[in-house]
DNA sequence: TCTGGGGTCCTAGGACCC
DNA sequence: TCTGGGGTCCTAGGACCC
């Protein structure tokens, strides 16, 4: 049995624990230049807000509520997370943190299931102040699916537990194939003209073939869970991120080169410095810049420079088969940091395109990692980090022509001209 | 007027090799 | 000039997640 343990509405929960004054207040959270709603409290979304929803939007309503709108802090948040899951993990030792706010526990072993849950629940509870909803089940994505009826029946008080064949069945009636884990709107679009309405539907549907061909392995395996087959496992070692990207929406659109080298710099400092601290190489640097994507009558300009670092699969993987241990030299020693200079070169329209990498303002532990790479041999295959990202999304730049049809530009001094 | 910032996995198709 | 069959690796793009 697994169990499935997240926090409610968590960004509005933490902000909650800060200020008690709000406990009755819906409260919203917004994303970036407070773009974006990234969590809203059960209230307000019974009334229909969604998270992703712009705040322009959603504006009246929340005001109308009298709700408290803060802007998104992660740091806080972050640290929230890591005392709820250092909580659970008390509990229920062998446990995989799969989001910021959720965590699956494998319960082996447990002889009262639901009275173990709902003690973690309570233990959260007080240690922390986050209320959690917790979903049990015999798979992961059963377990999903417990959860996501707690949330919704109040009767349930925070805890599913489908401990047998018969409760699974009736929870996967009473939910829509959209809302299982791992079927999104495309495949939950094919499902429904095929007849599948819902979770149970799915699960009784007897062309695997037609399932396969429609909606690739992941889609037999999601009908395979609920059908009580595991194929999903819990892997409890917190594996390395294979990409890391840091981009950004500008408030206000940016005109000016010299500012966009500058946001350039800081982007690729930050995702440096989230590399080495998971102490791993990569293979890969690539940068994005765009216009406004959501102006669809205006020109646009989307650029994408990517280069190569090493290539472990090819070179390095006879290499160690030898018994060579490999260093990644171009890391070690800035080289590969002046070909990411010449791809910003290529975006810029110049020859060579020097990045300052401003090592100093890294933290002593931070320089020792740097220091270590000579140190950490050249891994394959998962262990190694694709590609570090750098980028930026909308509104890099201010277009005052309007154009009736789009047009396309090849230049990021084209673009300039039109601004 | 105003629309986020991260991630994962799978597949098809092309380039290349013998 | 004509032509097969097997394989690997890489990339782009799609779909999904929170």
């Amino acid at each position: 049995m697994y169990a499935l343990v997240d926090c409610n509405s968590f960004f509005c929960s933490c902000e909650r624990v800060f200020r008690p004054d709000l406990k009755n207040r819906p409260i919203v959270v917004l994303s970036n230049n407070d773009g974006c709603v990234v969590s809203a409290t059960k209230e307000l979304k019974d009334l229909g807000i969604k998270v992703g929803d712009p705040y322009f939007k959603v504006k009246k309503i929340c005001k109308a509520k009298r709700a408290a709108i803060f802007s998104s802090n992660f740091s806080i948040y972050g640290n929230m997370s890591d005392r709820v899951m250092n909580t659970i993990k008390e509990y229920s030792p062998r446990s995989q943190v799969y989001s910021i706010d959720e965590v699956f526990c494998d319960l082996k072993g447990v002889r009262d299931i639901e009275k173990h849950v709902r003690m973690i629940k309570q233990k959260v509870l007080m240690h922390t102040g986050i209320p959690v909803g917790i979903g049990v089940a015999r798979t992961k994505v059963l377990s999903k699916l417990a959860n996501h009826i707690a949330k919704q029946s109040s009767k349930s008080k925070g805890v599913v537990c489908l401990t047998n064949e018969e409760l699974e069945d009736i929870a996967l009636k009473r939910v829509p194939i959209s809302k299982v884990w791992g079927i999104g709107k495309r495949s939950s679009e094919k499902l429904e003209i095929i007849g599948i309405k819902t979770a149970y539907d799915f699960k009784v549907y007897d062309n695997e073939a037609l399932i396969q061909k429609m909606l690739s392995k992941v889609g037999v395996q999601i009908k395979h869970e609920l059908m009580g087959i595991e194929c999903f496992d819990i892997a409890d070692k917190e594996s390395a991120k294979k990409t890391i990207m840091c981009s950004r929406t500008f408030k206000d659109s940016i005109v000016n080169k010299d500012d966009l080298k500058q946001a350039i710099s800081n982007y690729i400092n930050y995702a440096s410095l989230k590399l080495r601290r998971q102490g791993a190489l990569c293979t890969s640097l690539s940068v994005f810049a765009r216009t406004n994507a959501h102006k669809i009558y205006q020109p646009k300009y989307y650029m994408h420079e990517q280069i190569k670092l090493v290539n472990p699969t090819n070179d390095t993987r006879k290499l160690i088969s030898q018994g060579v241990k490999l260093i990644d030299r171009g890391f070690k020693d800035g080289y590969e940091y002046k070909k990411a200079g010449a791809v910003l070169g290529n975006f810029f329209g110049q020859s060579e395109y020097q990045i300052n990498f401003l090592e100093e303002q890294d933290s002593v532990e931070d320089q020792k990692l740097m220091k270590t790479v000579d140190a950490i041999n050249m891994k394959i295959g998962s262990d190694i980090v694709r590609s570090a990202s750098c980028g930026f999304d909308n509104k890099v730049l201010k277009i005052k022509k309007n154009l009736k049809s789009p047009r396309y530009l090849t230049s990021f001094d084209e673009l300039l001209r039109f601004s």
